[in-house]
RNA sequence: CGGGGUGUAGCGCAGCUUGGUUAGCGCACCUGCCUUGGGAGCAGGGGGUCGGUGGUUCGAAUCCACUCACCCCGACCA
């Protein structure tokens, strides 16, 4: 591609709407443009990148025996329906009517309607297993989106689809696609991890999701220091060491105007860990549950609506505290009030025997109190872990908190739909049953994204060459002088001859502005021609990641840069 | 959805408090000269319904009301 001709656009200055580098740098470098919140358009770098990304992607699925098709975007809300998804999808889901006001929904994932297709053909156990994907627009009409390509609203996904005749075969499935997914980051050059997941809205059982290392991610991973072990931190477990404690006598203590745990323990001069606090929260049902944690720990609310089989858990406000006949401040499990709310207790107070905790009455705490002598919960793990416990895994390697983006998610999903959506097959004695399924996501445009998160620096972006929207640019400097031009235009042509991936910048402009462009955009390998070393019969040949630069002789350029461009993609073999 | 903030040329911003010429600056863009190894210089030029609607006023980018869009911080996801 010539430059002239290749409708890039780049920004000098800091773009307002980004707020991460990543981000900035895809407005910068003229990749995209926004056209509405969370809308973007693809301008030819970008495009090319989008491009490389699901290349990889694809011949990884292929690989690993997927089949690839298109679904339509559009869906009728029937299949919705069917799943139960129409109400449950909340707002996310963008709800179209045609012109006849039927409800449509603009895909935001596909399992309805890949359930419908292989329902329609697969009657049969030798057909199966079988595994549908696509890489396709999507929409989710995100509460907040953010940070351009990370968390768009409208985005390209890799989604692909395993139906199996029965659990084991689900599994190969899943193993399958987990191998594809660690050759396509690999690939992809990211420095990765898959970790232990939620499974979330979507449900099924296992369920991994691909974090790319970065500080800028939005989630918080935890990884053992000495074992395999990650997780995300939603669905991470410990193991938690007490400080020991003596049993004590309950006594009800006065504890005027202290209402936090930091108040109360400080007054009483007891350690908070020796303290429970009271949380209450309602779920979708309006069901109010009281969970009792440590003082010094931090409720997880996905684990606590596990735990209480709901969707979705928000904290009470102060008037329907009071409403629930509870003492904002004093709440405690000893002579609970409210017979209604269940009060769920994590396991972790299980090994303390004296603990700090609300009285129900204004100004007063009990002291002493012990799980199942003085009241009885049932008790769940509901708390956050924190750094520097132990390892769930291997027991002896401590936990630390790492930051990532989730470029992928792997789940398995069983019989969740095709039980819903009544797709099923006959096995060997001729018995309906239904598939068992898993899906598989990639984000392409957060993968290419996350990329540039990784691997950037102050003068732009680095690319992996795997990705990059062109892999060797040819830079000349004196677009007046006969002879540069002449070979300039030579060496282009012999590249595209060679179906190298080139783009020439043949801008009559300053020196200045063209090696700041080309930083910006980030071509792995570059190749300046100028006649100060043209001169000598010399080109510089530079590696934008390490920035070295080589004098070649004018006539090995093609030989070299081949070599450097193979040694790059050594480095990301799988 | 809760909290905070911003809308003036393609991008980045000033002007608004205290209403009053033709709405300004930098970058980008066009023409000419000059310059060519790290975003040069000089001269000339094009581009704006000041987010929208309504109001107050002799007069509104500026004051008032409503509204829309966008950004940032929290709960959701690829």
């Amino acid at each position: 591609m010539r430059y002239s001709k290749g409708f890039i656009y780049t920004l000098k200055e800091e773009q307002k709407e980004a707020s991460i580098a990543s981000h900035n740098l895809l407005l910068r470098a003229g990749f995209i443009t926004k056209l509405a919140s969370g809308i973007y358009n693809y301008l030819p770098t970008g495009l090319r990148v989008i491009k490389k990304v699901s290349e990889i992607v694809r011949e990884e699925m292929n690989r690993a025996g997927a089949l690839e098709i298109l679904m339509a975007t559009v869906q009728p809300s029937k299949l919705w329906k069917e799943s139960k998804r129409w109400n449950d999808y909340g707002k996310e889901l963008l709800r179209i009517k045609d012109r006849k006001g039927n409800d449509f929904v603009f895909g935001p994932t596909h399992e309805e309607v890949v359930t419908d297709i292989v329902r329609k053909y697969i009657k049969s156990y030798k057909n199966l297993p079988v595994n549908l994907y696509q890489i396709q627009t999507k929409f989710r009409d995100e509460l907040r989106p953010r940070f351009g390509l990370m968390r768009g609203r409208e985005f390209i996904m890799k989604d692909a689809y395993s139906f199996d005749s029965d659990e084991e075969g689900m599994d190969v499935s899943y193993q399958k696609m987990r191998t594809a997914y660690y050759n396509i980051f690999k690939r992809c050059g990211l420095s990765f991890r898959s970790v232990e997941a939620d499974t979330g809205s979507i449900g099924g059982k296992d369920s991994e999701e691909f974090m790319v290392l970065s500080s800028t991610g939005e989630d918080e991973i935890v990884v053992c220091d000495s074992c395999e072990y990650s997780s995300n931190i939603e669905s991470a477990k410990s193991i938690t060491k007490n400080d020991y404690i003596a049993e004590e006598p309950l006594k009800k203590v006065a504890t005027p105007q202290k209402q936090t745990i930091k108040d109360v323990c400080e007054f009483l001069q007891k350690e908070e860990q020796f303290s429970a606090k009271a949380l209450l929260y309602k779920n979708e049902n309006n069901e109010v549950f009281c969970f009792l944690i440590q003082g010094d720990d931090e409720l997880n609310e996905i684990k606590a609506a596990r735990a209480t089989n709901s969707v979705e858990l928000t904290m009470l406000n102060d008037d329907e505290i009071e409403k629930a006949g509870l003492l904002k401040g004093y709440i405690g499990p000893v002579n609970f009030p409210n017979k209604d709310i269940k009060i769920i207790c994590d396991k972790r107070l299980e090994n303390i025997n004296s603990l700090v905790v609300g009285a129900n009455e204004k100004g007063y705490h009990f002291t002493g109190a012990k799980l199942h002598r003085d009241f009885e919960a049932e008790t769940k793990d509901l708390r956050v872990v924190k750094e520097f416990e132990f390892c769930p895994r291997c027991k002896n390697g401590k936990l630390k908190k790492i930051r990532g983006i989730e470029v992928g998610h792997i789940f398995k999903l069983g019989l969740k739909y095709s039980q819903s959506m009544k797709a099923s097959f006959l096995d060997k004695n001729g018995k309906a049953k239904p598939y068992f399924m898993g899906c598989y996501g990639i984000g392409i445009g957060r993968t290419a994204q996350a990329a540039i998160e990784q691997n950037h620096d102050d003068k732009g972006i680095v690319w992996p060459i795997s990705i990059a929207p062109f892999e060797i640019e040819i830079v000349s400097l004196d677009t007046r002088s006969d002879e540069i031009k002449k070979y300039c235009e030579e060496l282009y042509s012999d590249m595209l001859n060679k179906k190298l991936d080139v783009l020439y910048d043949d801008r009559d402009e300053r020196a200045g502005i063209k090696l700041n462009d080309m930083d910006l955009i980030g071509v792995p390998i570059r190749i300046v021609v100028g006649k100060r070393n043209f001169k000598d019969s010399k080109v510089e040949v530079s590696d934008r990641k390490t920035q070295e630069k080589y004098l070649i002789d004018k006539d090995d350029v093609v030989e070299y840069v081949s070599k450097i461009r193979d040694e790059l993609y050594k480095n990301l073999q799988i």
